[in-house]
DNA sequence: CATCGTTGTTCCAACGTTGTAAAGACTGAG
DNA sequence: CTCAGTCTTTACAACGTTGGAACAACGATG
């Protein structure tokens, strides 16, 4: 691999000269400025990251810190993100939680101004204490706790509003919920959503239709929707606190024959993909996953560059309409 | 950020003796390892991996270049290689290459040996020439074009073999393909795995059943399976050749009224978690994910650390059968 | 022609780490 | 009490890069 070095030997000049061209620094002589040119094209040269990061005091890294590439959300997000962070000329290391407290901190204590230069984090079970950041970090999401770290995210409960006020616009009556957690800001949210929309159509909250789910993962929806069925007056409607425990919701109520959308009007929220193509197709709340990938790298540039405040950012939503849901 | 000066001065040591507690290394006095280690306590010290790879001439980065992260089998993948790469204090750098030969490229040329140590490839699109590379590098699926370098991955003949033999012992007469394409040497070894299955059951090999996709996507696979209903007689079952096909297929099925599995058979190819709770659930070619990970992972860690030679590694498979296939 | 400012180049040091070589301390044998 | 041998620590250099100071060359100005 060709250094600063072999190209200066190579172009008859100094390293710091040839370093002022790969840099587009200063001024450099026309005749100067071709023939290191000519020999950074003859060796190949390309930068080493590592020595350059030792020197300027960064690293070129950003962590993005979720629970598990296998959640069709994260993985999108995190495709995103890569992307996003490509315009900086930042890599994305990717760590996976699991949603563990302990995945969490593990993946927290490996962060640091050595490794990376800045963090975007997806927590689910974090405590207040655990926010001692070594570098800039903004949080996906809500904050589960009172903390000053920046933030991006859609309004969850405007949009887990949205999703319910449709369900009502459709004249469902017995609405319920799947996704209630006892510690996730983003659950507790998504619930005043579907509260004050239930509140607003003069709708009762009734306590049997609220239902948690402590992952959620597809077989968590199914569960949950299996309990709902048991109940002496099954919902109507469902809306469900992502798309994975919808589709499972779905999947719960077609094994007990009862038909979606006809018997059972279902909401998701995520809008994946899968839940296009899905049989039937998922009405879900959209939220804009390029526009949050983007936020976030741009806020951290704006923080490692000019160290600028705390921010928080709120990206739109919409609420996509399929076959999941329709009139009474 | 403490650095190993600091520990020292605190240690009342030198800065070697302090690096060479941290790395466990040679002979130290019982007195001043104590003394090292209650410092290194102290300032929470924790080494500057850019300059330890600076002078180790290692990155401690490996590099999985594939197409795209929304892609579920490779989001599951990037999961299950980040896991595995921890055991080797790797850290993993995802390049998304979204399918095509110029993203390809440039993710290839971005690696070197200044980022990253090692690098796993997935590639679609890359010709021969492409594959001059920087870095040992282990191809995950196929070798689209005949070229040095290890691999890891199942038997995709016999895997498609015995995918198409499940709908030939149910009975199944006119099975179609979805997945067909020219430049992949996956598509080209599955449905030479299609053919035998059909010609060891003696059924013809009819050309206007075996369909295309240039993306592997669920839009393609409905696409494809809408031309197969088109036909004057159209299949009883198909295999397609991965999950996301197969999804596709089932919805533009259910478009059209097409029963699923009573008049028509679907078998996939991945075995993503989406296929486990899609109504019908999906028979699908499972690769075993995990193991491909684990063994793409090591065996670099092997040609990494003592130059072993090339390698092909085959993991094995298994087919799990869903309610998207029945008896006739 | 001395001075000055501008432009262009080089030298040196430093980022934090570790391998090498050499120096220092200690042990036991002669 | 010396010497060899072993154990332990240290100084130094180097990895490849870049910021800053120093220096050189130049034309323009007084």
């Amino acid at each position: 691999m060709a250094t600063l070095k072999d190209v200066a030997r190579l172009a008859g000049v100094s390293v710091k000269t040839v370093s002022n061209v790969v840099n587009g620094y200063s001024f450099v002589k026309p005749d100067n400025r071709r023939r290191v040119e000519e020999a950074l094209e003859a060796t190949g040269y390309r930068p080493n990251l590592g020595a350059r990061n030792l020197r300027r005091g960064r690293t070129g890294f950003i962590a993005l810190v979720l629970p598990e590439l296998s959640i069709p959300y994260f993985a999108e997000l995190a495709g995103l993100v890569i992307a996003a962070a490509q315009d900086h000329e930042w890599n994305v290391l990717i760590e996976q939680t699991f949603g563990t407290l302990a995945g969490e901190r593990s993946a927290l204590a490996s962060l640091g101004p050595h490794l990376v230069d800045a963090a975007i984090l997806s927590p689910e079970a974090l405590q207040v204490d655990d926010f001692q950041l070594p570098v800039p970090a903004v949080l996906l999401g809500e904050h589960a706790v009172d903390v000053p770290i920046s933030r991006v995210g859609i309004d969850n409960v405007a949009a887990a509003q949205a999703a319910v006020r449709h369900l009502v616009s459709l004249g469902h009556q017995r609405i319920a919920a799947i996704g209630a957690h006892p510690h996730r800001g983003t659950a507790a949210l998504r619930l005043e959503g579907y509260r004050r929309a239930l509140a607003e159509a003069s709708l009762p909250l009734v306590d049997e239709l609220v239902v948690p789910a402590l992952n959620y993962h597809r077989a968590d929806g199914a569960a949950a929707m299996r309990s709902l069925l048991d109940l002496r007056t099954p919902p109507d409607a469902v809306f469900c606190f992502n798309d994975l425990l919808a589709i499972g919701a779905m999947r719960a109520a077609g094994e007990r024959f009862v038909r979606v959308p006809q018997d059972l009007a279902v909401v998701g929220f995520d809008n994946n993909e899968e839940s296009v193509y899905s049989s039937p197709s998922l009405t879900s709340v959209a939220p804009d996953k390029a526009a949050i990938a983007q936020a976030a790298v741009d806020l951290l540039h704006r923080r490692v560059e000019s160290g600028d405040a705390l921010e928080n950012v709120e990206t739109p939503f919409s609420l996509q309409v399929r076959e999941s849901t329709v009139a009474r």
